[in-house]
DNA sequence: TTAATAGTGAACATATTGTTCTCTTTTATT
DNA sequence: AATAAAAGAGAACAATATGTTCACTATTAA
């Protein structure tokens, strides 16, 4: 409503994403994203009211935008298209992490990237799992559907997390490659 | 050396881990554990610097086991035995693991389950590239060796995840037919 | 039996959390 | 431009958690 208020928020998450660049999750203490967002206490907890609540704020502010950007894409491309690498979803969300609107990178790389993974993965889950319904791509009848959709969007967050640590020395495009390699077989 | 200590780290595991079957991990505090354990705060910090050693120590130990006894097994069966699914490492690995030896189901099921499954899927990935070097079955050459242990260890991780959250419905020999299914197709 | 080792429990300084209060600033609206 | 409503600042607070120190007790290995 108040311009303020998105403004406050938006130097806390800010203040929140540097911090988590340097230092563990569970190190960072509420003082420090205070002082680094010059904010007040009391308009910390009229915001959030723990720690944890700004954290999943941040992740769904985050992968939403990545992930609905990623599911409009669909509508035009299907989940995987199988001619032109380049077009598949996701490569289009692995492009999307190496713009790194928001310092998306900064919070998958840092100490504590499996917690936004984590909210990552799900995100994800519902983008495939919405994907094979509608496009009833699942010609795999010896393999559950939420297996197989656990396995897609888990092997990727951790392909991206390996991706990441090893300084993303792949290009999206690569990237995608592999991924098509060891998805596209079992499908 | 002296048997007391072994016996009060004894009472520390399995106070923390009876704890964590119940609560989050990062709410549990020092007092609950040595309250728990029956052990004096001075003996605590004598064992442990902080609550994150605790937590390293205890998955080093229990992971350590898991992986070292699949170890044993690769050298008869091999990483991966074309032929009869349950000699598989992973379906040792996965029946290891319903066996529940020190409550290993409560850590994986609890709320902090992704920093259990963290630990296990880095041993499990040098376990992996171990036998990948060995047995030199990647026949694979478009895709990275480390990109491969990756892959493996991380859907297999992801795997244990899914199953775990969903109560354990399958079988280890089902799910190791799932795990076949989606990487024997690769390899 | 005894010296060394390990554990107890209380007390402590320090740090963090989340709340409450009063006061100031900004915004939307007229 | 004036003003009421909304939002933030900042100090102070109780409550809780951490990690250390101390003097004391119990156990073990020899």
């Amino acid at each position: 409503m108040d311009r303020r208020q998105q403004k406050t928020r938006a130097a806390i998450f800010q203040a929140f994403g540097s911090l988590l660049a340097e230092q563990c999750y569970s190190h960072i203490t509420v003082q420090e994203i205070i002082d680094r967002a010059n904010v007040g206490r009391t308009t910390f907890y009229a915001h959030f009211e723990t720690k944890d609540e700004l954290l999943k704020a941040l992740c769904e502010n985050l992968f939403g935008h990545i992930i609905s950007s990623a599911k409009d894409c669909t509508h035009t491309h299907g989940l995987y298209s199988a001619g032109s690498a380049p077009e598949s979803i996701f490569c289009h969300l692995l492009q999307h992490l190496q713009e790194n609107d928001n310092n998306v990178l900064g919070l998958l790389s840092c100490e504590s990237s499996e917690i936004f993974l984590r909210y990552f993965k799900d995100s994800l889950s519902d983008l495939i799992q919405s994907q094979f319904i509608i496009q009833n791509r699942h010609t795999n009848r010896d393999l559950p559907d939420d297996f197989l959709v656990n396995h897609i969007s888990g092997s990727f967050v951790e392909m991206v997390l390996w991706w990441i640590k090893g300084r993303m020395k792949q290009t999206p495009e690569e990237l995608d490659r592999y991924f098509r390699s060891v998805i596209e077989p079992i499908l």
